[in-house]
DNA sequence: TATGAATGAGTGTTCATTCAT
DNA sequence: GATGAATGAACACTCATTCAT
C-alpha cells in the first residue's frame, strides 16, 4: 500500500488519508498536538472536517498512525545497519543516518522526542515506542560487543544517549547549533574510543 | 513532606503567588501544559480561580515565571561548579548532582525537557533557556579546557548531550532504565577519557 | 427466525425497501429513533448507506412509513373483533390478543407507545395515531353498548385505558410485572362487571 | 432550600439553576430530550450555554434532577394520601389529584411518561421511578386493603393503570378528550366497585 | 485583595444527506 | 439502481478570562 524508496524520500501524497497524515504531521510539529485542531488539519489538507473522521476514529488514532509510521522509519534504519558485517563501518553509517535525518528531517524527529515527554497523551503508545528504542539499543548493543566492547550494553547505551542528546539540543537551539563539526567529532572519538576498546 | 538539601531545597511556600507556583508546577509536570486547567491549579493551590489573575497576568504568563523559576535552579548549579578549581572534580560532582536531580526530580526534568520540544507554546521564553544552556556549555567548555582538551566547545558540547541523552531516555524508559549503572558507566569513561585527553 | 401465526406474523423480507423497515423497526425500538443512525440502518439491512436515500427520501419519512405499517397490525385486530357476533367473547378476544401483543411484541409496542409521546417528531403522523385510536375506542364503544353499558363511550375509553396503562408499566417495569395474572384479573373484573352492566 | 405549598404551584423561579430546570422541562416536553439541545436551553433560561454547565454537570445529569423534581412531587402526594384514614375518600382524594395534576400540568406528565419509554436514555434513572411507582401501588394497594379486596395488589395495579391509560391518552389525544366526564365516570365506577367489593 | 458566577469562543465528534462513479 | 466518500451543520462540553461583589 505504502511504497518508499528511501529512508528520507517520501513520496507526493496521492490519497486523502496520506494528505491527512502529513497536514496532521506538519501541524503537530509546529503547534503541538494539544495545540492542533481537527478543522486546522483538515483545511492544511484540504477536506471537510468531517472527512478526517473517515481515515482516523479520533484524534488520538490519527496521532497513533502517525507514530507508527514514524516507527516503520526507524525499523528501515535498523534493517539497513544489519546488512554490514563490519561494525565500525556500520556504526559510521547509522551515525551518518543519524546527523542526515536530524539535518533534513528536523520537524519530525522534534515532533516524535517531544511526543516521548508530552505526559498524558499516549499511554497508548508509549509501548511501541519503547520496543522500538530497545530494538535500537540492541542493535548498537551488537556493534559494540563486536568492537569489543567490555560493557556494550551500557556503551550503547551511553552512544545512543549522546546522539539522542545531540537531537535535543539541536531542536532547542534550532539555529545556532554547530551540527556539522558535531558529526565530524562524534566520528572522531568514536573512532578513537573504538581503537582503544579494540586493543 | 519532601526533606532535599541544597540545590534542590524549596522553600516552604509563604505567599500565594509561590503556593500557586508551586500547584501549576506539580500539575503541568504530571498533566501537560494544555491538559491543565487554571481551576486545577487554583483548587491544588487552595486559592480562588480569580485569585491566580491577581497574580499571574495569563496562564502563558503563569507558565514563563515558572521557567524562570527553574532556570535560577540551574544558576545555582553552574554557581557551584565555578568554586572548585579541579576541573575533574568539578565534572565529577556536576555530573553526579545531575544524576540525583535525575533521580528525584523527575517530573520536573521532565516537564522542562518537554517544554524546550513542545512547539508553540514559547516562542517569548526560549531566549532564556537558550541563554541557559549557552551559559552551561561555556561552563563545561572552561573545564574540558582546563583538562586540555582539544576541542574543549565541542567536547562540552557531546558531554551535555550524553547527559541530556541519557535523561531522555530515562524519561521515555521511565521504570527500567539502568541509570545507576550509567552513571558509574559515564563517570569510569569520563574519567579516562579525560585521562587520555589530559595526556 | 421468529415464526409467529395470524396477526403479528411478518413475512420474509423481499425487496430492499422492506429490509431497511425492519432493520429501523429493530434500532428504532431498541435504541431509540435519535440513537439510531442511518449507517446503522443500512448495516443491518445489508445495504449501502445511500441506498437507503433510494428508499426513502428521509430518516423522517422512513420513520413514518415504519409507522403506517404498523397502524395496518391494528386495522387487522379491529378486523377479526368485527367478525364474531358474542361481544363477550369478542371483548375477551381482544383482551387476550392484547396480552399476547405485550408478550411477544414488547419491543415494538414500546416503540409506537413511546412514538405516540414523543413529541416534535410526528406531528406529521400524530392524525393517523388519533384515527386509529378513534377506531379501537369506536370498536369498544359498541362492543359495550351490546353488553348495555350505558355510557358505552366512556366505557370503552376506560376499558381501552387500562389495557394502555398496563401496557405502559409492563414496558416501563420490565422485567417483573404480573402480566399473567393481571390478565386474569382483568378478565375476571371485565366479567363481572359486564354482567352487573347488563342486569 | 426550595419552598413548595402545594402540589401544583411552582413559584417563579428565583435563581439561575431554577431557571435553567424550568427552561430545560419545558423545552424536553415540548420537543424530547434529544430534539432540545443545550444552546436552546440556555437561550430560553436565558443564559450562557457556559453556565448550564455551573449548574448541572452534564444534560444527563440535568434530566436527573428534572425527574428527581418530579419524584418528589409524587412523593408528596402519597404522603397526604397517607394521612387520611377514610380509604374511599382517600381513593377518591387522590383520583381527583391525578386528574388535576392532569389537566394543568399536562407537559411534565407527558414528559415523564414519554421518559419511562424512551430508550436508552436513563438505566440510570430507571431504578428511581420503578420505586417511586412501587411505592405508589403499595398505597393504592393498602387503600384496596382497607376497602376489603380481595386482591388488593392487582386491584391497585389495576386501578393505576386505567389512572396511567387515561393520561397516555390525553396526551397523545389532546385536544378533544373528555377528561373530566372520564373523572365522573372512573369516580362512579371505583364507588361501585368498592361498594361490590365492601360486601 | 479575594472571590467564583458568568461568559462564549473553541474543541472533538457525529451524522443526515448528497452525488460522482 | 447501488455505492460509500465527502460534506458541513450541529452537538455536548471545556476553559481561559472577566468582573461585580
Amino acid at each position: 500500500m505504502k511504497e518508499k524508496q528511501d529512508i528520507t524520500t517520501i513520496k507526493a501524497p496521492k490519497n486523502k488519508g496520506e494528505q491527512i497524515l502529513d497536514a496532521a504531521t506538519e501541524l503537530f510539529a509546529v503547534n503541538g498536538f494539544h495545540n492542533t485542531s481537527i478543522s486546522q488539519i483538515a483545511k492544511k489538507a484540504g477536506v471537510a472536517k468531517g472527512s478526517v473522521y473517515n481515515y482516523f476514529e479520533s484524534k488520538q488514532a490519527l496521532l497513533e498512525a502517525l507514530i507508527m509510521s514514524g516507527v516503520e522509519l526507524g525499523e528501515q534504519m535498523m534493517q539497513m545497519a544489519k546488512k554490514s558485517d563490519n561494525a565500525r563501518e556500520t556504526l559510521k553509517i547509522l551515525t551518518n543516518i543519524h546527523f542526515d535525518l536530524l539535518q533534513n528531517d528536523l520537524k519530525h524527529w522534534k515532533f516524535y522526542m517531544a511526543l516521548m515527554l508530552q505526559p498524558g497523551i499516549l499511554e497508548s503508545v508509549k509501548g511501541i515506542l519503547k520496543e522500538r528504542v530497545a530494538k535500537s539499543v540492541k542493535v548498537y548493543e551488537d556493534l559494540f560487543t563486536a568492537l569489543g566492547s567490555e560493557q556494550p550494553h551500557l556503551a550503547a547505551r551511553a552512544f545512543f544517549a549522546t546522539l539522542d542528546g545531540i537531537s535535543l539540543q539541536v531542536m532547542a537551539d534550532l539555529e545556532d547549533y554547530p551540527l556539522e563539526e558535531m558529526k565530524v567529532y562524534v566520528l572522531k572519538i568514536l573512532l578513537d574510543f573504538d581503537k582503544e576498546e579494540e586493543k
